[in-house]
DNA sequence: CGTGTTTGACCCGCGC
DNA sequence: GCGCGGGTCAAACACG
């Protein structure tokens, strides 16, 4: 409330429980958070070079920038949430268990590796769940986000 | 024209 | 080693 930005964009944040708002695959959510936590815990280095010659794995920058990764649900129709920064669609596909496919959205700046994945819930269509990855380091727009912040806030409290 | 989406191919880790 | 599941690339396309 205090800031313009979204708190689960916060470096600083701790790891935040997805919401147990789901009454059903109670299992896999607990397992989900734990994969979540463990990701979070961990560093997850990118190193997708494989494309040009990957004769090598280069692992020239290790450095400790760990990627966390926060994840919560939502209840909307869209799954489309504008928080306020720009983001385009770099891939889609169809996860197991769902019927529904997952969407991989990437932060357009230069130097702003944020990712963020969307997925629909197959038994709840309402339910949204969205992951981010990284953290920003621009600032955002300010057009919508606060609306979205208060939308987000209410929906994510129990 | 520039920017974002679509979509199949590709890559990679993992289990068998 | 091979198939599968999941993540990403990038060319083609759509839209203002």
């Amino acid at each position: 409330m205090e800031n313009h930005s979204l708190p689960f964009l916060h470096p600083s944040l701790p790891n935040h429980e997805i919401q147990t708002n789901s009454h059903g695959d109670e299992g896999k959510r607990k397992k989900l958070e734990a994969e979540y936590q463990c990701l979070g815990a961990k560093n997850i280095s990118e190193d997708r070079d494989g494309k040009v010659k990957s004769t090598g794995k280069k692992l020239e920058e290790h450095n400790e920038s760990r990627k966390q990764k926060f994840a919560f649900q939502t209840r909307s129709r869209v799954d489309i949430l504008d928080d306020g920064y720009r983001w385009r669609k770099y891939g889609q596909k169809t996860v197991k268990d769902s019927t529904f496919p997952r969407s991989y959205y990437r932060c357009t700046h230069k130097g702003c590796n944020v990712k963020k994945q969307i997925q629909r819930n197959s038994k709840d269509e309402e339910v949204v769940v969205t992951t981010y990855e990284g953290t920003h380091t621009h600032p955002a727009e300010e057009f919508a986000a606060h609306q979205n912040f208060e939308i987000i806030l209410r929906q994510m409290q129990p």
